[in-house]
DNA sequence: TCGGAATAGTTAGGGAGGCTAACGAGTTGG
DNA sequence: CCAACTCGTTAGCCTCCCTAACTATTCCGA
């Protein structure tokens, strides 16, 4: 699957790594660039080259901690914002498509089967 | 679960773009370099490189195609036949382990979920 | 039949993303 | 108060994906 969605990708947009940051940074808020590495599952320099593509595009910003000043604090810009429902849409079209052929019953053993494998991500 | 995934790959191993070419030929027998990329939906050169590192390890063997001149058969080694048993064995260990702790109720869910998104994915 | 078009594979070069090692800056605790 | 730790970054190397361009071979139609 992700191959085949892989595919459906136009130039120009994110990389599946980068949306993924910003998507991150949409759902929980600002976050410290260790954070978001821990979340990835990547080492901490992989996401600080990450964060240097996204803040080059004016995605996120990063701000100094003023209680720790050894800490950054990555945050989305307005335009990151935009940025995500944008590249959301796009992307899902593909796949809202397929799933829009399903019978009701499939989809349900889809979603199920999401959260069963959320579960086991998490552990 | 791609991410979580790649956490438990240990070094030395296989990357998943090379398993996943020895394991096509292991179910489909030899292919034309051109045949796997279709499948990989890949281009053409990222094949070419995925088959020369494989070739350096000598888990695949390439051939001329004696009626076209212009072809090449790529065919599974003995000892990457090996490999991909081998690896697949390793690499399931962590999901199996997860696997076996779910309610059977959940594993059906997981194999139907499987089986729609195959047929998603090959649409 | 013979020369241009099409096809198979490769090489060259560039981008993103992953990793480890090493370093400066800031914080913390014995 | 200084040594040990933590955060983030830089440097350097690897894989994998892509497009453009090239060689060799096959195909096809004037």
């Amino acid at each position: 699957m992700a191959r085949r969605l892989r595919a459906e990708k136009s130039d120009q947009e994110l990389t599946d790594g980068q949306f993924s940051v910003l998507a991150v940074l949409d759902r929980n808020g600002p976050l410290t660039p260790r954070a978001l590495a821990e979340y990835e599952r990547v080492q901490p320099p992989s996401m600080t080259r990450t964060l240097s593509r996204l803040l080059d595009r004016g995605l996120v910003d990063r701000a100094g901690d003023p209680t720790d000043r050894r800490q950054v604090i990555v945050r989305l810009t307005d335009s990151g914002t935009l940025a995500v429902q944008e590249t959301r849409r796009r992307r899902d079209a593909w796949l809202a498509r397929r799933l829009a052929e399903l019978e009701p019953k499939e989809r349900a053993v889809l979603a199920e089967a999401s959260e069963i494998l959320r579960r086991i991500a998490d552990s």
